[in-house]
This record gives C-alpha cells, sequence and structure tokens, in this order.
RNA sequence: GCGGCCAUGGUGAAACGGUUAUCACAGGGGUUUGUGGUACCUCUAUUACGGGUUCGAUUCCCGUUGGCCGCCCCA
C-alpha cells in the first residue's frame, strides 16, 4: 500500500512541467561571473580612463526608433526585431543595438550643448530574433562606445586603439578589419556601378547571389558562392569610387593606426549590416587557428555621421561607434585558454560546532568582514570535518573553531590550515591576530 | 528564414532490440554526533517530450522541443 502511494506521489511530480528556458535565451550562472566580471572591469576602465560616461538606456524604445535609424530594409528590422504593441496601444520594440537610442538621448537631452564630442559608453542586454547558434543568442549583451559630435579621424583611430587596449587586457588576440564605405551619395553611386557589372554576368549568378543583386549588392563582394573570385577580382573597388573627403579621411585613420601599431587589415569587402554607417567601418576579429567559425566576429562599428539629422538632431553632427559582443568575447577567451579558478578563495573559514557558537559565530564573521577579512562560513554545516573539507577546496589559510567549549570560555581556536597547528586565543582578539597572522603569511 | 547533424543523472561518457540502465567526477548524508587535502558506506535518471513498430525500445520510425554546424545575417 505504502509504496503504491509513494508510485502515484511520483506520477504527480510527473504531470507538473517546469517551464523550459525560451530557444535562444541563456542563464548566467555564477560559475560564469568570473568572465563576466573580468570583462565588465576591463570595460569599466577602459572606457573611464577615455573619459567616457556611462549610458543606461531603456531596453523598450518606440519601434520608430529603429526602422528610421538601422533602415527598413535591413535584415535586423524586418526579421530579428521582438516588437509587440504596448497597452497604450505603442509600437514598441526590444532594442536590437544601442546606437539608435544614443542618438536619440542625445538628442532629446540637448547633449549639442555639451562640449563635443560627447563620449559615453554601456554594457546593456540587447535582443534579436536570429536563429541561434553557438555565440548568438537572441538575448545578448554589448560593450559598446560612442562618440559624438566630431568628425575628427582622430576619433576612428582612438576608439580601434581602445578596442585594441579592451582585447590585450583580457588576453585574447584580435585583429582589425577596414574599410571606407563613404558618404551616402558616394556610395550610392559605387553600387549602382557595381549592379551594372555584376548585371552583365547575371546567368553565371547563384540565386543567393542573384538575390543579393537587388537587395544588398555590397554583399556580392564577400559572396562564398562559386565561381565568385573570378568576377570578384574585376568588380570595381569602393575606394576608388570615395568622395575627396572621405579618402583624406580614411587615410588619416590609417596613419594613427600605423602610429600607435594596431594590427589592422583592410578589407574592401566589408560592408555592414545598418543603414546609418558612413566613412569607416571596422570589424574586430580573433585571431585563432580554428579560423572558419561563422561567429569569429567580436565586434564591430563605423561612423555615423548623418544619424543625429535623420532622428531630428541638428544638422552636421558627425558620430562614430563601436559594440562589442560580450558573450563572444567570453567565448574568444575560453577559446584562447584564459582561465579563471572555478572555486571561490577566501583567506578565513569559520567553523562553528553547536547553536551556542552558531550564534556567537554571527557576530565574529561580521566583525571579520567589518574589518575587511575575507572570510566564509558554513552556518548551515552540522559536521566539523564537513567545514573542514569547505575550508580546504575554498583554499582558506585560517580556520576558526568555535565548539561549546570555547563559547564558554570566551576562546577560540586558530588552525593553521597548512601545517595543522592550533592555538587557543581570546575570542575578542581573534580578529587582530588573523589580521596579522595573514599579513606575516603575505 | 533555408539546409544538415545530434539529444542517456549536475558534468563527461558506456550499454549487438532482451533481466533491478553501467562507470567516473561533482553534489548530499554518514563511518558511534569536536578536526580538512586521503579511505569506506550510502543517496541522487520513469534514457528531452509525445506518438508509433515490436512479445519486448536507451537502441528502429514519425512528430514536437532544444542544442550544434553551414547558409542568410550579425554581436
Amino acid at each position: 500500500m505504502i509504496a503504491k502511494n509513494v508510485d502515484a506521489k511520483a506520477g504527480d511530480r510527473k504531470a507538473v512541467k517546469t517551464p523550459q528556458l525560451l530557444r535562444g535565451f541563456k542563464d548566467i550562472l555564477p560559475g560564469e561571473e568570473p568572465y563576466w566580471n573580468a570583462v565588465e572591469d576591463a570595460a569599466r576602465n577602459i572606457a573611464t580612463s577615455y573619459s567616457f560616461g556611462r549610458l543606461r538606456l531603456p531596453i523598450l524604445e518606440q519601434t520608430s526608433l529603429f526602422e528610421r535609424s538601422i533602415g527598413k530594409a535591413t535584415d535586423v528590422v524586418e526579421k530579428e526585431m521582438y516588437t509587440f504593441v504596448d497597452p497604450s496601444n505603442t509600437r514598441v520594440t526590444l532594442r536590437p543595438e544601442a546606437t539608435a537610442g544614443a542618438a536619440r538621448a542625445y538628442i532629446e537631452h540637448g547633449m549639442v550643448n555639451k562640449t563635443q564630442p560627447v563620449k559615453m559608453w554601456y554594457f546593456e542586454p540587447m535582443f534579436r530574433h536570429d536563429r541561434p547558434q553557438a555565440g548568438r543568442y537572441r538575448q545578448f549583451y554589448q560593450f559598446g562606445l560612442e562618440a559624438i559630435g566630431s568628425s575628427d579621424p582622430i576619433l576612428d583611430a582612438q576608439m580601434i586603439l581602445m578596442t585594441h587596449r579592451f582585447f590585450k587586457g583580457l588576453g585574447v588576440e584580435v585583429k582589425f578589419l577596414l574599410n571606407s564605405i563613404g558618404t551616402e551619395e558616394s556610395r550610392r553611386e559605387y553600387i549602382m556601378e557595381l549592379v551594372s557589372y555584376f548585371k552583365q554576368f547575371r546567368k553565371r549568378l547563384s540565386e543567393v547571389d542573384k538575390k543579393r543583386l537587388t537587395k544588398n549588392p555590397l554583399r556580392l563582394l564577400d559572396s562564398k558562392e562559386e565561381g565568385m573570385d573570378e568576377l570578384r577580382d574585376g568588380a570595381p573597388q569602393i575606394l576608388d569610387w570615395l568622395d575627396e573627403d572621405s579618402k583624406q579621411h580614411f587615410m588619416k585613420v590609417l596613419e594613427y593606426l600605423d602610429e600607435a601599431e594596431v594590427p589592422y587589415e583592410l578589407n574592401p569587402y566589408l560592408v555592414r549590416g545598418l543603414d546609418y554607417y558612413t566613412k569607416t567601418v571596422f570589424e574586430v576579429v580573433e585571431i585563432t587557428d580554428d579560423a572558419e567559425r561563422a561567429q569569429n566576429s567580436l565586434g564591430g562599428g563605423g561612423r555615423y555621421d548623418t544619424l543625429i539629422e535623420l532622428l531630428g538632431g541638428r544638422e552636421d553632427t558627425p558620430a562614430i561607434g563601436i559594440a562589442l559582443g560580450v558573450e563572444r568575447v567570453i567565448m574568444a577567451m575560453k577559446n584562447q585558454g584564459v582561465e579563471f579558478s572555478k572555486e571561490r578563495e577566501v583567506d578565513v573559514f569559520f567553523c562553528q560546532l553547536g547553536d551556542a557558537s552558531r550564534k556567537k559565530g554571527l557576530i565574529v564573521f561580521e566583525e571579520f568582514r567589518k574589518a575587511g577579512v575575507s572570510i566564509a562560513e558554513a552556518f548551515g554545516k552540522g559536521a566539523l570535518k564537513g567545514q573542514l573539507e569547505m575550508a580546504d577546496k575554498q583554499k582558506a589559510k585560517i580556520a576558526l573553531i568555535l565548539g561549546q567549549k570555547e563559547v564558554l570560555d570566551g576562546t577560540i581556536i586558530i588552525r593553521d590550515m597548512e601545517s595543522g597547528a592550533q592555538e587557543i586565543v581570546n575570542i575578542d582578539k581573534v580578529v587582530a591576530i588573523v589580521k596579522r597572522q595573514l599579513e606575516m603569511m603575505g
């Protein structure tokens, strides 16, 4: 009979389905924290030391913001946005990126009146309903930098330099792919030229490439379809079609980068998928042996000289920005063997025995914490053995043992975890004594 | 959005269609309730979910869900 009951219970429990993680979404568990901390610290440090101010934007924006800035015909806007109508009947979208929001904030808060350029950084989640893959999630974090209000090419170079430093600090080897896509006008002319060039070979183009011919001609240049290599060789080069100003600008950027010894490669086929880019565009890729992974792009960016005006801000407010995919940065760190110890490490571990000592322990623990000593406990555990095991795992240098007897005597045991030597001291002096011992151990 | 590969405990793996699904690690509890880095004992899976074929399915088939890879695109 009893057995039957148990079975029935087990059956009931089974009937409850645990809700699952949404596709493409991910829990970031405490075990991952060392990586996230490292990246966020590096981001904050590099941004702050170049006097960028932190920008915290809302996750939700009006849909039109993205349609107007990123471009209605882009993949991001066309099929990847989380868009819905909110209860007050407004069309809203979970931001797929932050540059549009940054531009909006710049205009809305009259930042034209501040010293230009206005430099800001962010480290926030973005949302795109794309097909998930390794390093590609529907909610992902971006670390980004924006400098709005200056057209000086040195800013382009500086931003790339900052990114370079950022990765160096994290132990990831990267290089930059650079190109200039000029102004909207020069680009339009170039695209027309490009399309008419490829049209001659229409018959030789694959289905994908035919689509590109009308949808995204620039993409023809880095097509991986068969036979494209030869066709591409005869194709017009964008750099030849740049207007004089863009050309000069790009030359300057390269000069600065050479000066700063930042490794880069020119890639005349690099185009970015968002409409607002102008002039300098770039991508950061990991330098790795198993090179042919699709998601080896860690981030990218470029100038967006016309975006502010496009969104109704002051004419001629040039700007530049970069965004890095945090999950991909972490992937690259792991890929390149950047390790963090998994166990939390502490200097002191507090062991208690019995209720009275646990009670007392609450206070002792607090005193150590206030004194700035890294200390851990396991009040939930009973046996001393288990507690010492934990102390060992967490690489504690000193274990404190407080039992019934010690509570009565007003003492506590200090155990040197390496030698196993123990001494009994007055509990009121334990903080000072332990601090001194730790200093001596280094 | 299109094409392909895959799915066994917290993790990594094993099991020619056939008895209580095996092993390691991690985790919990213990080895007469006060001493760790060893040892021993013990516990932790209706084999992703739902159907089908079969006397019998972890193993075969279909669907769903999810992951991964390529394309598209991007971070």
